[in-house]
DNA sequence: TTAGAGCGATACAGATCTGTCTCATCTTCC
DNA sequence: GGAAGATGAGACAGATCTGTATCGCTCTAA
């Protein structure tokens, strides 16, 4: 077992690391091997042997991404649900401090199946609908416990005003987006 | 002047219309300038001829998809506000013929600054968000032509849904996104 | 008939990309 | 001390990327 006293991260925790940061900013085509090796201080035959090849860097990367997003996004939801006696609309207070962070760069799945193309019958694409689905699921439930009429379309309808301010406040970076999807949620509840 | 009798379209066009496809279908940095001269059976210094950069010939795209989109929209969303008389949801009916289109692969300009990443600063990103704001300026003149109370909110909150409807149908390619948009465009006007 | 414009074909340069290979070094455990 | 595993350094291959240079053909206009 080298490196016990964890004086520095294992080879593969830098990759990790280095690759998740770059991943995320820059995009996946965008984030060259040769550029994560150098950043990462790493020897190239050191990324090769932890991981097989970039796609499954790519792979483990939105694994850990889809996991971490969800469960930091169903804990925000539900504090705030139990402070306040209030609906789906706080997704929308959720979402605005995650865009408040200085390194937002959008979500990662949609930017994956942007990048992705024409080609859908890869991993990442997989992942991708998989963590929106995930999440509409999530939606769908939080529905049936506000007791809302039809939680199938709510949760539909909330993830077309979830997908839109993301886009929006990607592009404009403009506050009022959180604002407006904050109405637009609030009104799916008044049928 | 050659090729008077216009048997084959000029080398700037055939180009032009082979990277028009490419850049839509796959994406700006996934196509490669090579891979547009092979396809459109073309010299590679008749290319940059024509065109002095990739960056030009994109920007050349983007400019064309911005005029060509527009004039498509507007067009169709004003013949079936003229034909019934109905408000500002008539775009969802709008976005669902765009949708349907077997080569329906998102919105350029969402796809652009996805593909820009961390860069902010170039052409391309500048081009699709003058492309947003003329998206949106249209709709705040439509909702004060409806007469609708607040114009300004009502188009902020339009292009949310409509992004989202965009990006979800991009990644699910369900029907259902456009009623479920079209549920959320009809209450933006009940207030 | 001749000059020039447009174009095709192709080689080339230099960078970058993913991925492989070899060899030396360092640590840890026995 | 010695074996084994993890790592670093760097050369190398083959593909692809943007962009440049050269040569020759063809058609048009004067």
């Amino acid at each position: 077992m080298p490196n016990a006293d964890a004086s520095l991260p294992s080879a593969r925790d830098r990759i990790f690391d280095t690759a998740y940061r770059l991943f995320y900013r820059d995009g996946l085509r965008a984030t060259g091997i040769d550029r994560i090796i150098a950043e990462s201080g790493v020897a190239k035959m050191s990324f090769y042997r932890n991981f097989p090849s970039k796609a499954d860097l790519i792979a483990a990367f939105l694994n850990k991404r889809h996991e971490s997003w969800m469960e930091w996004f169903v804990a925000a939801a539900e504090a705030k649900l139990a402070r306040q006696s209030a609906g789906i609309e706080v997704i929308a207070d959720v979402l605005e401090s995650w865009f408040m962070q200085p390194d937002f760069r959008g979500c990662t799945f949609i930017n994956t199946v942007v990048e992705s193309g024409a080609e859908k019958d890869g991993e990442a694409w997989a992942l991708a609908l998989s963590h929106k689905e995930e999440l509409r699921a999530y939606i769908e439930q939080l529905a049936r416990r506000l007791a809302l009429p039809r939680p199938k379309d709510v949760a539909g309808e909330a993830m077309v005003v979830i997908e839109g301010m993301i886009v929006r406040f990607q592009m404009t970076a403009d506050a009022r987006v959180a604002s407006a999807g904050k109405r637009l949620l609030k009104r799916i509840q008044q049928d």
